[in-house]
DNA sequence: TATTTATATTAGACATTTCTAATCTTGATT
DNA sequence: AATCAAGATTAGAAATGTCTAATATAAATA
């Protein structure tokens, strides 16, 4: 017994559940200095210091980015005694960081 | 004779002028109406009327949504008489949002 | 030419986001 | 214990985004 609501669309239609998922952690990946941070982080760590020295901004305003990342699932956070180290959460996330690399990025090689 | 300044970047890090523009465009996709209208899209091309009814608000919501993203070149406008019809710009678009489709959908086959 | 249909534009109220400055917390050092 | 260093949190002002309602434009039709 299963009702439309229930059933995986079979189709290539999206749930409105994932389109507000989806758009709020775009959104997330939207702002100037979050996607500089992303940019930056690639597949290696860093820690919160590193990010601010490379980025340029005052560190409670990456703190503040990096708590926006990491809500929305888009960063992972590792404590190392005094320090938080960054990375991002998983291999999709960084494919689809690729793919925006060579959308948007004019020297893309 | 050049200038670090003029040089194509080597390695891997994104110009600030790069970034600026990515984050307009990912910014424009992220709200969850326009992102609606892209899924919809796919790689039809759809009059305003049709995305009206489809997506569910206002012509006048609709129109607006269309317009920004228009302004950021993610989508086109074809003009037909009394009607337009919208399409996704370009072939790297519809690819970038396919591997949003893969990352963000539940149900994605 | 008056009306209808399809779309765009505008103004303004309301909501959200962003940044700065100040303060808090926690673990390491002295 | 006092201080320092690394991050997080908070409050609030300023900027930006979003929606509604009303109006404008432009092409088709009566």
């Amino acid at each position: 017994m299963s009702t439309v609501e229930n059933d995986v669309i079979a189709n290539h239609e999206v749930s409105e559940k994932d389109i507000e998922k989806a758009s709020r952690s775009i959104k997330a990946m939207s702002h100037p200095l979050r996607l500089k941070i992303l940019c930056i982080l690639g597949e290696k760590e860093f820690s919160v210091q590193d990010i601010v020295e490379t980025v340029g901004t005052s560190q409670s305003n990456i703190s503040q980015h990096l708590g926006i990342l990491k809500d929305k699932g888009i960063l992972v956070a590792r404590k190392d005694s005094n320090k938080v180290f960054y990375s991002v959460s998983d291999r999709q996330t960084l494919m689809l960081l690729e793919m925006m690399r060579k959308v948007f990025c004019s020297n893309s090689d």
